[in-house]
DNA sequence: CGGCATCCCTGGGAGC
DNA sequence: TGCTCCCAGGGATGCC
């Protein structure tokens, strides 16, 4: 599922569930997910309080008054699910955080993380270490951060030979998208997945920079797209995939001009594209 | 730098 | 219905 919409509408929906309340017990259930879970990870969650919600690309950071920050990225396969009462937990439920109610209010909360594939990861590190962790170090301008732009866009790919549709899944020049935005967005603004990155100057630049933006913009809006695995944290599955112009699209017909959209494979991902409408 | 293969995993869907 | 094969939203790593 998760590309930068899913990851924000995780966030947003994590962020009444946990900030400003204490965890009350923590459920780990095992060693490793993609990479080993850090040390005492149920032990330095205990009795800690979630002060506020962040999102870096495609990873939740989650800041505990500990001066600690969970990470959490999702992979390909992971979700998140919030229940209001103690749930059955499933072969591929990893991770339960049962938080305490808020003061003078309500019951407990419980957010679990469910990943069949694995792929995903936790980790829990200092605050002050954010800038510098391995994972976060080196991610590039946040595509709906108020710095970025055209100009930002056209730099990160200035003397790329590689193609613009692999550019833009490179996390260390643009972060968050994944493939099914990368080939939205390329469709949205006319521009080939095999174009040459460092191509993407002037109006281009202008063109996809805001292709990106209104994508990722009405993906969130609707919730994420829903595929496979991807669910809202509330259960509700994510809209955008009815709105899907060219992604999972082969051989349907463009929306603009009705000739067959195509599929190719660039660096072991498919794209999808109008050859027609896309230059 | 870039392209490409490989690996980490499970499960859904297509096709026979 | 049942089996096999292929593919999948990510990304680290290593080789050429």
């Amino acid at each position: 599922m998760p590309e930068l919409p899913e990851v924000e509408t995780v966030k947003q929906a994590l962020i009444p569930v946990l900030e400003n309340r204490r965890v009350f017990s923590v459920f780990v259930g095992r060693k490793n997910l993609r990479w080993p879970l850090p040390e005492n990870l149920a032990k330095r969650l205990t009795n800690k309080v979630f002060t506020h919600l962040t999102r870096r690309g495609k990873y939740v950071l989650m800041h505990l008054d500990s001066g600690e920050v969970l990470l959490l990225h999702l992979g390909m396969s992971g979700s998140v699910r919030i229940y209001q009462h103690k749930p059955e937990l499933g072969q591929h439920d990893h991770f339960m955080l049962e938080m305490a109610p808020q003061i003078g209010s309500g019951s407990r909360s419980y957010m679990v993380l469910n990943d069949p594939r694995r792929f995903g990861w936790i980790d829990l590190f200092a605050e002050s270490a954010i800038l510098g962790h391995k994972l976060l170090v080196g991610m590039g301008p946040e595509p709906l951060g108020n710095k970025f732009s055209a100009a930002l866009l056209e730099a990160a790919f200035k003397g790329r030979s590689a193609p613009v549709k692999n550019a833009l899944l490179n996390q260390a020049l643009i972060a968050g998208i994944g493939n099914i935005y990368a080939n939205e967005a390329l469709f949205l603004s006319g521009i080939s997945p095999r174009r040459k990155a460092g191509t993407i100057t002037g109006g281009r630049a202008d063109r996809l920079a805001t292709a990106i933006v209104t994508t990722l913009r009405a993906a969130i809006e609707d919730g994420g797209t829903s595929l496979r695995d991807h669910v809202q944290p509330g259960g509700e599955i994510g809209y955008f995939v009815q709105r899907l112009a060219v992604y999972g699209q082969a051989g349907k017909p463009c929306p603009k001009c009705s000739s067959l959209i195509k599929t190719i494979v660039q660096s072991g991902r498919s794209s999808f594209y109008c050859s027609r409408c896309q230059r």
